[in-house]
RNA sequence: GGCGCCAUAGCCAAGUGGUAAGGCAGCGGACUGCAAAUCCGCGAUUCUCCGGUUCAAAUCCGGAUGGCGCCUCCA
């Protein structure tokens, strides 16, 4: 597998450090509200990742922090005259709930900054001990001349970056590109005991931190949105690397932009969209979908428009899948034949396809033109009785590639069936009757109540829109 | 100022040297009580523009125009 690499900027083959084992780290959230659709990227992205390393035969052990303690969480409790504690938690579980929707697995592990304190103050320590931080008045700062490679994710020359960088009016900091470690508690924060008096981590370090007890010193794929790479990512090299001596990530993986009518989602522009909101009005499935229908580095623009017409996209595949189920105890016996073996070639040849796009920086867009191929070649095969034995190779291929996406997601128990199933058999009877003005109603209730119906050469065929 | 990205049919979107995938929308046909779904057929002589390299370029090089991002919290 090749995957783009910011630290040189190239497509590479993707070789772990041990062949047996992949290990990730993602950037999570920042757990004081709901996530929105920008944050939705990255966690289906690195999911979607995880699940073809897993589909090509690796052991993958993925780590994707919670954030529940920082700057935003203790304005937002303080507003709401609750804890930090209480927010996040809150918070974290809303996370869970939005990310099972979207098909996100969960992590091998979900560390909480809050969690980790001691390792954080370990590191700290080190980098102390190493001449990479020191402490100023209860606060600890890394001291970023003290690492060279500064600036080789980004690309960017320290001098550039030191231009760059908002001059500091206060002495505490020796230079204006340091970045804090530590922070001291002002009266009334959250905080932690340590060496330098109680305070509370700095964001950076939680990650170098949680990689490290989590991971090793050394991982293979670190992910996360591009707006990370500085100086987010670029601060946990120098934490990491100036603390442990050695190579931090080998692979480092950052997802394009999500716009919103073409524009850079912002607060004042008031163009924000939560993904609880977003998925009342398209679906969890079409937000996923939506999401991999383009190369992961790409920008991509959310719009009406642009969501309307993936759900209609992902209709197509769901419609060929609902048909396949259906036919399944509808099917005759036997082998295959002539003409079905060659559709199950073709079919193969599909794969190959996927395989193929997914190899190559994880090319989704390209995966899913393969499968849109493969549900045209199982519709049309599949018009007049096809053999059991077809339907069903047919289905396995065809949920194989769909569930490395994860975009059909699971199949739920309905608990209306009964209810519906007698609507329709009464529809049925009605047709029969050719009473149609009341089969048009029966089905026109069944419409109103979500359910799609169509009737087929085998029987009228149903299922949640 | 520094570092980058993008420009492909009405819309979305693959394609990094060999003669333009796929999807949505639309049109025609088949099927249907009607519908829905599905199948079949139809759309870029051409990839923003201008030069160049090459037997050959959407793909490489130079330039122009337009759009965007990072360099500050941010997925």
């Amino acid at each position: 597998m090749k995957l783009y690499n910011d630290l040189n900027r190239k497509k590479e083959d993707f070789v772990p450090v041990d062949p047996e084992l992949v290990r990730i780290y993602s950037c999570g959230p920042t757990v004081y509200d709901f996530f929105h659709v920008g944050n939705a990227r990255p966690f289906i992205i690195f999911d979607t990742l995880r699940r073809y390393l897993i589909y090509r035969g690796y052991k993958v052990k993925f780590v994707q922090n919670f954030t529940d303690i920082d700057d935003k969480i203790i304005r937002r409790a303080n507003e709401e005259g609750t804890t930090s504690a209480e927010l996040s938690e809150r918070f974290i579980k809303e996370y869970y709930t939005d990310a099972k929707g979207l098909g996100i697995h969960k992590a091998d592990v979900h560390p909480k900054a809050t969690e980790v304190v001691p390792e954080i103050i370990e590191m700290i320590e080190t980098l102390i001990e190493k001449g990479h931080a020191y402490a100023s008045v209860g606060d600890v700062y890394y001291r970023t001349l003290s690492f060279p490679e500064y600036g080789k994710l980004s690309h960017q020359p320290i001098d550039d970056l030191m231009s760059g960088a908002r001059v500091d009016v206060s002495e505490i900091k020796e230079n204006p590109l340091d970045f804090a470690l530590w922070k001291a508690a002002k009266p009334g924060e959250p905080a932690w005991e340590s060496p330098w008096g109680p305070g509370r981590p700095g964001w950076h370090i939680e990650c170098s931190a949680m990689a490290k007890k989590f991971l090793g010193d050394t991982i293979d794929i670190h992910g996360g949105g591009q707006d990370l790479i500085f100086p987010h990512h670029e601060n946990e090299i120098a934490q990491s690397e100036g603390a442990n001596g050695s190579e931090f990530a080998r692979y480092w993986v950052h997802n394009g932009y999500l716009n919103i009518d073409n524009q850079k989602m912002s607060k004042s522009l008031g163009n924000f969209f939560t993904v609880r909101d977003a998925s009342a009005a398209y679906g969890y499935d079409t937000i996923r979908f939506f999401m991999l229908s383009s190369h992961y580095r790409s920008q991509i623009n959310y719009s009406r428009e642009t969501l309307s017409q993936a759900k209609a996209g992902l209709e197509r595949l769901k419609n060929c899948r609902a048909n396949l189920v259906f036919l399944l105890d509808k099917s005759g016996e036997g082998g295959l034949c002539e003409n079905e073996k060659a559709v199950m070639e073709k079919l193969e040849g599909c794969k190959a396809d996927f395989i193929d796009a997914m190899d190559d920086d994880l090319n989704t867009a390209d995966a899913i033109s393969a499968i849109f191929e493969m549900a045209r070649l199982l519709n049309a095969a599949t018009m007049e009785s096809p053999t059991k034995a077809f339907v069903e190779s047919g289905l396995a291929l065809f949920d194989e590639l769909t569930g490395v996406l994860g975009i059909l997601g699971e199949d739920a128990e309905d608990e209306d069936a009964a209810e519906i199933e007698a609507l329709i058999a009464e529809r049925q009877a009605a047709r029969k009757a050719k009473d149609f003005a009341k089969s048009d109603a029966i089905r026109d209730k069944l419409t109103a109540m979500g359910i799609l119906l169509e009737d087929t050469p085998q029987g009228p065929k149903w299922r949640r829109a």
